[in-house]
DNA sequence: ACTGATACTTTGAATGTCAAATCAGTTGAA
DNA sequence: TTCAACTGATTTGACATTCAAAGTATCAGT
């Protein structure tokens, strides 16, 4: 059960990167323009996409929530102007969700944070070098999708 | 500003990563002997670790949390027989923390769900490349204390 | 002994979440 | 055609996590 000391380091670091990556993204949203949303919120948004208008049941999926609790949140990014209802023509029913344009400017500031954080993230590497980490990037989503399996 | 396609993509798997890593260490958790335990209630664990006794001070600070959110969560993890309250005898504000049986086998347990993660996200890939692995993450976790510096 | 600083605790409010009950609209079988 | 079962969304009540602010206990320096 010896664990290399390498091996002991890519934990803990990969440890505080996850943790630590939510915490950077609410205090920058918290010192931004939209400054009235939760990480959460912004999430949601992240989740509801620039051009796609998805279903409240889609989106709750892409989010790993309930259906009630998209709701909700939908509700307050109505009431803030971020998000529009719009109802399908087809199926009364279902409910598309659509950024307007104040939520696509939040979509946009938020996808420019991360392009930073992903340059930061490949720097100094040359193109052979930053397939290798993609690499293992998939291997860590090979790991959780194991894990989504295992759990149904 | 236009992004290259492979950065584009470790972008969106980066993200999956690390908003997926902590819901399925909850799942593991819901399923494991100490289903009794959320996923902050584990990290308040992990930052008390094995063998320290680190004062209420120092792990409400490892966890980004004030001290009064780390009251009540460790009196919760007393209750539930994983920490105990040590007093300091040199000075009888302080409390030392530290974990039980009971909480050093759950610290444990926790080590090795991680160790199967990392050993995954490594799989495949020979000494060199783990190296050049760390020192992405290493960009990471340089990318977040510059945001932290930027935040005081 | 007094004063200010330090370490922790308590409390009240906000937020996010789920499960269960409910509402509204659709679909398919008698 | 009609109604029962189903599906998508919403509402509601409860609970967990967190923070800010106020409170308690102790310490250190003068």
């Amino acid at each position: 059960m010896a664990q290399r000391p390498i091996m002991k380091r890519i934990n803990t670091k990969l440890e505080k990167v996850y943790r630590d990556i939510l915490r950077i993204e609410e205090t920058e949203l918290r010192h931004s323009r939209f400054s009235n949303l939760s990480i959460s919120e912004m999430h949601t948004i992240d989740a509801i996409g620039l051009h796609a208008t998805p279903t409240s049941r889609t989106v709750a999926q892409r989010l790993h929530v309930t259906q009630g609790t998209l709701t909700v949140a939908i509700k307050h990014l109505v009431t803030k102007g971020y998000v529009e209802r719009v109802h399908d023509p087809k199926d009364a029913r279902i409910v598309n969700l659509q950024l307007t344009r104040k939520g696509r400017l939040m979509y946009r500031a938020h996808q420019a944070f991360h392009q930073q954080m992903v340059a930061s993230f490949v720097q100094g590497f040359d193109d052979h070098d930053i397939q290798l980490i993609e690499a293992a990037l998939d291997n860590l989503m090979a790991f959780i999708n194991e894990q989504d399996q295992k759990r149904p």
